[in-house]
RNA sequence: GCCCGCUUAGCUCAGUGGUAGAGCGCGCGCUUCACACGCGCGAAGUCGCAGGUUCGAGUCCUGCAGCGGGCACCA
C-alpha cells in the first residue's frame, strides 16, 4: 500500500463530508434505537449577510465536538443549524445594491423590494451556513431553518398575537432610540455609546420679572429650543426661592417653570438642569412626573422642525447647535463654553449618532415575561451557565432590570407586524388578514407598515425551528435543548428571551446548559474586527493547516478569553501529521493483522506493555469523556494529545516494534500488529469529536474494519468512525500496576538515554548495559524487558543482577524501587564529569529529602493530616534514602 | 460610581488545598528501517505584591497594584 509520508488533508476533508451527508449520518433518524436518550443543540443562527469569522468557528467546533461525541455514545442527537435574517444589514445590502443602478427601495416599493432582498439572500446569503460544510459540522440539513421562513414567520405572528391578547404587547408612544440614516427605531441593545471629546455649554435663561439668570449646563445647546422646564433638586438652597417660578426661554418667546425633582443631582454642572421631555430619556421621565408639555424640535432626519422656530426651521441639528451658541452669545446669555468629555450613542450598524425621538411604537413588557426564567435562575440554578461566575449573575441581573422592548422597525425586510386598521384607525391584532376583516367586518384595512425586531423572532429560535406553535414529534423529541453555545454578548438579547419565550410557550426551559465561549484577540490582544482587518480568516487556516488542526485548537480556547497564536495550529498541524505517521507504521505492518482482535484471553496472559497500553487507553477515555460532559475540553484535548503521542508513539509503538516488525509471519507478530491496530483504532474513535476527517481517513483504511465496529445504535450503517461507539473506559482495564511497572521500565531506559547524551556517546555507537535491582519483582520486569530496553536504549547487550558489582569505569544512575543501572565506559568515561554528574543527583535529593524530613517532623502535619498522605510521603523519603546510598556507593566507587 | 475577570517559564496558556505543567521558542546531539510537521537529551518559574486561614496555599479569604471587561451615570 502506498502512504505518502505527510498527511493532506484537503482531499480527504471534502470527501468525507459529503458522504456522511450524503448517508444522512447527521440525522437523529440514523440512531435506530427508540429507547436512546436525546441530544439536541440548536445553532445560534448566524446572520445572512455575514461571513464566517474565528468567533463562528470557535461555537461550531464545540457544538460539533458535543454533537459527535454524544452520537458516537449512541444518543439520538440533533445539531439544527439555520440563520438569521437580520433586518437591518440585509436591508442596507440590498440599498446598497439598489444605489449602485442608481435606485432607491422606494422606487421600487415595498413588494418589489422584499422580492429583490429573497432574490439577494438567494444569490449572496448564508455564506457562514455554506461554510459549515468546510468546518465538518455535524448538522442535521435536512432541519435547516431561517427566520423568515413560513413556519417560523407563523410562529412569530403566534408569539405576538399572543401577547398582544394578555396585554404584554402594546401599541403607544415612547421615548425611543431613532437611528436618522436607517430612519427606525432600535432597541437600548442595537445601539453603542462610545466616549467623545465634546464642549458643554453653559447657558443663562433670565427669570421673569428679576434680572436673575438661572445657569444650565448642557452637551446639545439646540435641544433648548424643546426645553418645557428648568429643573432643580428640592433640598439644593441656592433654588429653593427659584421654584416655581417662571423663565424666559431665551430665542422662542415661551415661558418655562422652574420644577423641583429629586432627579437632579446638586454636585453636577450649575445644579440646574434644562428639560426637554421630547428628546431627551431623563427628561421624558421628569416630563411625565411632572406633567410637562413635550415640544418636538427635532425630526426623523435629525433636522430641526417648525416648533423650533422659523429660523431653526430644516437645519441639521449640528448646524442649529452653531447658530442656538450664536444667539446665545449675541444676546449676552452664554456664560462659557469647556472641554468636555462623555459618552454619545450610536448606531450598532451604521454608526450615525443616534436622536432620542417620541415616537408610536410597539413595546413588548419584558418584566413579566422574565419572572418564569427569574424564579427558574433563582432558586434552581437554571440553565447552567458554564462557567458559572461571572454569566449566572450577568444573566439574572438583566433580568431583573428590564424595560419595555420597542418591537417595532421602520423597515421593509422583516416580519410584518400582524396588526390593521380600520378607517377610523381602530387596530386589529390577529394571525390572519381574514380574521383582521372579521373582526372589523370591513375589507378596507390597511396592515401596519412596521416589521418585528429581527431578536424577536430569533428569542422563539429554539421553539419555532422545532415546529412551534404546533405540537410536533420534533418539539417533544428534541425540546428542551440540551446546550446553548454562544459568545457573552449576546447574553442580554438573545439567551434571556429565548429562555423567556420558552418558559412561557413550553413551560420549560429552553435549554439545560449554556456554555459562553471565550473572545479571541489577534497576538497583540487587541479584539479582531473588520474595520481594523485584524481578523484571522478561519478558511485561510484551515487551507493552510487542515481543518482538523484548526478545530482542536480552536476547542481548546474553552471559555477563556485568548490572543490567537498561530504557532499552536502548527503543532496541531503536526499532531495530525504524527497520527497519520503512527498509523502509516501500523498499515505499512498490517499484513495478516485485524482490528478487534490481539488482546484474547486472560489479561493475566498478556505482555506488561499490553496490559499497560490498555490501562492508559482506558484511564483516557475516562478521563477524556468525563472532560467533554462537563466542557472541559482543554482537558480532553491534552489528555488526548499525551496519551497518543507520549504512551502510544513513544512507548507502545516502540516497545512492540521488535513483535510487530518481525520479518517472519508468525501468530506471536500478527497478533502484536492487531493488537496496535487495535490501539490506534479506539484512539481514533476518541480522536474524532475533535478532528473528524483525519481519524475517518485512517479509520476507512484499517484492515477488518466492519459494521461491528459501529455502535449498536448504528449497526445498519456504512462503516464509519462517526458512528463506532465512543469508548468509555473499562475500570476492570485499569492497571495501576502495570503502570507502574511500565513506568520504571521508562525511567531505565530513559537514564540511559541520559548517560549516553552527557557522555556525548554517538547515537550510533552501542554501550553495555548493566542493571542491578534487589527487588525480584522488578529483576523479572527487568529481564523480561531485555529486548525492548537494548533496542530503546541501543544497548550491545543489557545485563539484570540483584546489584552491580561493575567495572569501576562506569557511569552510574538510579532508580526507583533501589534499582540501579551502570553503563561500563571503558576509555569513554571522565571520571571527574561522572563524579560531578553524580554529586549534582545526590544534591538534587538532597534537598527534597530536606523537605520531606521537615514536614514529617513536624508533629502538626503528622497530626492532622491524612494517614495515606503521611505514608505517601514516608514512602518518598524511603526512595530517596535509598536512591541516595547507592548514589553514595558509585561515587565511592569512583573515589581516586 | 457599582460589579466582574485576569496576573504561573522568553511567548501563548493549563493547573481540581498535598512533589509547579504543556505547546512553541531556546541549547546540545542525531538522515536510528512510521514520522526532520521527526527522534533523543537538556536548561529555564521568589506562581503580580502584602497580609490572613490551614499541618500544608499557585489553588481559599482580605487588602493593594497593573491590565482587561460589563453595567449605571454623564444636564
Amino acid at each position: 500500500m502506498e502512504i505518502p509520508k505527510t498527511y493532506d488533508p484537503k482531499e480527504a476533508e471534502a470527501r468525507h463530508y459529503a458522504r456522511w451527508e450524503a448517508q444522512g449520518f447527521f440525522a437523529p433518524e440514523i440512531n435506530r434505537d427508540t429507547s436512546a436518550p436525546v441530544y439536541s443543540i440548536v445553532i445560534p443562527p448566524p446572520n445572512v449577510t455575514g461571513a464566517l469569522h474565528m468567533g463562528h468557528a470557535l461555537q461550531h467546533t464545540i457544538m460539533d465536538v458535543l454533537t459527535r461525541y454524544h452520537r458516537m455514545r449512541g444518543y439520538r442527537t440533533l445539531w439544527l443549524p439555520g440563520e438569521d435574517h437580520a433586518g437591518i444589514s440585509t436591508q442596507i445590502q440590498v440599498e446598497r445594491q439598489l444605489k449602485r443602478e442608481g435606485l432607491t427601495r422606494h422606487d421600487l416599493g415595498r413588494e418589489k423590494f422584499v422580492a429583490r432582498v429573497w432574490q439577494w439572500k438567494e444569490q449572496y446569503g448564508g455564506e457562514i451556513i455554506r461554510q459549515m460544510r468546510r468546518e465538518g459540522a455535524s448538522v442535521d440539513w435536512s432541519r435547516e431553518r431561517f427566520t423568515m421562513d413560513e413556519g417560523l414567520s407563523r410562529a412569530v405572528r403566534e408569539f405576538f398575537v399572543r401577547c398582544y391578547e394578555e396585554g404584554l404587547i402594546y401599541h403607544g408612544e415612547g421615548l425611543i432610540s431613532w437611528c436618522p440614516k436607517d430612519q427606525t427605531a432600535l432597541s437600548d441593545l442595537e445601539v453603542e455609546k462610545e466616549a467623545q471629546a465634546g464642549k458643554l455649554y453653559y447657558l443663562q435663561y433670565p427669570v421673569k420679572g428679576s434680572a436673575r439668570r438661572v445657569i444650565v449646563a448642557t452637551t446639545r445647546p439646540e435641544t433648548m429650543l424643546g426645553d418645557t422646564a428648568v429643573a432643580v433638586n428640592p433640598n439644593d438652597e441656592r433654588y429653593s426661592d427659584l421654584i416655581g417660578a417662571t423663565l424666559e426661554l431665551p430665542l422662542t418667546g415661551r415661558e418655562i417653570p422652574v420644577i423641583a425633582d429629586e432627579f437632579v443631582d446638586p454636585e453636577f454642572g450649575t445644579g440646574a438642569v434644562k428639560v426637554t421631555p421630547a428628546h431627551d430619556p431623563n427628561d421624558y421621565q421628569m416630563g411625565l412626573r411632572h406633567k410637562l408639555p413635550q415640544v418636538k424640535v427635532i425630526d426623523p432626519y435629525a433636522r430641526m422642525t417648525e416648533a423650533a422656530g422659523a429660523e431653526f426651521t430644516g437645519l441639521d441639528r449640528y448646524e442649529a447647535r452653531e447658530k442656538v451658541i450664536e444667539k446665545f452669545e449675541g444676546l449676552g446669555l452664554l456664560e462659557k463654553v469647556v472641554d468636555y468629555e462623555f459618552s454619545i450613542t450610536k448606531c450598532g450598524r451604521c454608526r450615525t449618532v443616534i436622536e432620542p425621538l417620541l415616537s408610536t411604537q410597539w413595546f413588548l413588557k419584558q418584566a413579566e415575561l422574565a419572572r418564569a426564567p427569574l424564579e427558574l435562575i433563582k432558586e434552581k440554578h437554571e440553565p447552567r451557565f458554564v462557567p458559572e461566575v461571572p454569566y449566572e449573575k450577568v444573566y439574572t441581573n438583566w433580568l431583573e432590570n428590564l424595560y419595555d422592548w420597542t418591537l417595532s422597525r421602520q423597515l421593509w425586510w422583516g416580519h410584518r407586524i400582524p396588526a390593521w386598521y380600520d378607517e377610523e384607525g381602530r387596530v386589529y391584532v390577529t394571525r390572519t388578514e381574514e380574521e383582521a376583516r372579521a373582526a372589523a367586518g370591513t375589507d378596507k384595512l390597511t396592515q401596519d407598515p412596521d416589521v418585528l425586531d429581527t431578536w424577536f423572532s430569533a428569542a422563539l429560535w429554539p421553539v419555532s425551528t422545532l415546529g412551534w406553535p404546533d405540537d410536533t414529534e420534533d418539539l417533544r423529541t428534541f425540546y428542551p435543548t440540551s446546550v446553548l453555545v454562544t459568545a457573552r454578548d449576546i447574553i442580554f438579547l438573545w439567551v434571556s428571551r429565548m429562555m423567556m419565550t420558552g418558559m412561557k410557550f413550553m413551560g420549560q426551559k429552553a435549554f439545560a446548559d449554556v456554555f459562553i465561549t471565550g473572545t479571541i484577540f489577534d497576538k497583540h490582544g487587541q479584539r479582531m474586527s473588520k474595520m481594523k482587518g485584524n481578523g484571522v480568516d478561519p478558511l485561510e487556516m484551515f487551507d493552510r493547516y487542515g481543518v482538523d488542526a484548526t478545530r482542536i485548537v480552536l476547542a481548546q480556547i474553552e471559555s477563556t478569553d485568548t490572543r490567537w497564536n498561530e504557532k499552536q495550529i502548527e503543532s496541531y498541524r503536526n499532531f495530525a501529521n504524527k497520527i497519520w505517521n503512527a498509523a502509516r507504521f501500523c498499515l505499512l505492518n498490517s499484513e495478516g493483522a485485524s482490528v478487534g482482535r490481539g488482546f484474547e484471553g486472560d489479561r493475566a496472559s498478556w505482555a506488561l506493555h499490553d496490559r499497560w497500553i490498555m490501562s492508559r487507553l482506558n484511564r483516557t477515555a475516562q478521563t477524556v469523556s468525563a472532560a467533554i460532559e462537563n466542557y472541559r475540553f482543554h482537558e480532553a484535548v491534552q489528555t488526548l494529545y499525551h496519551f497518543f503521542w507520549d504512551d502510544f508513539c513513544d512507548w507502545y509503538i516502540e516497545l512492540s516494534k521488535t513483535d510487530v516488525t518481525a520479518t517472519e509471519p508468525s501468530p506471536a507478530r500478527d497478533a502484536a500488529r492487531s493488537r496496535v491496530l487495535t490501539v490506534l483504532e479506539q484512539a481514533l474513535r476518541l480522536l474524532h469529536p475533535f478532528m473528524p476527517f483525519i481519524t475517518e481517513e485512517l479509520w476507512q483504511r484499517l484492515p477488518g474494519i466492519s459494521a461491528a465496529q459501529l455502535h449498536p445504535a448504528y449497526a445498519h450503517a456504512e462503516p464509519t468512525v462517526m458512528l463506532a461507539a465512543y469508548p468509555q473506559g473499562e475500570q476492570s482495564l485499569i492497571d495501576a500496576r502495570a503502570e507502574q511497572e511500565v513506568q520504571a521500565l521508562i525511567e531505565l531506559i530513559s537514564r540511559v538515554r541520559n548517560i549516553r547524551s552527557e557522555m556525548n556517546i554517538k547515537p550510533g555507537e552501542t554501550v553495555p548495559v548493566i542493571v542491578g535491582a534487589p527487588d525480584e519483582n522488578l529483576r523479572a520486569i527487568f529481564a523480561a524487558g531485555v529486548p525492548q530496553i537494548a533496542r530503546l536504549a541501543r544497548a550491545s547487550e543489557v545485563l539484570v543482577q540483584s546489584g552491580i558489582n561493575g567495572p569501576r569505569a562506569s557511569a552510574h544512575a538510579v532508580l526507583a524501587g533501589g534499582a540501579e543501572v551502570a553503563v561500563p565506559l571503558e576509555g569513554l568515561i571522565d571520571f571527574a564529569v561522572e563524579r560531578e554528574r553524580l554529586r549534582k543527583e545526590q544534591e538534587k535529593l538532597r534537598r527534597e529529602a530536606e523537605k520531606l524530613e521537615a514536614q514529617l517532623a513536624n508533629q502538626n502535619f503528622v497530626e492532622r493530616a491524612p494517614a495515606e498522605k503521611v505514608e505517601e510521603l514516608r514512602q518518598r523519603l524511603a526512595d530517596i534514602a535509598q536512591r541516595t546510598s547507592a548514589l553514595q556507593q558509585s561515587l565511592e566507587a569512583l573515589a581516586e
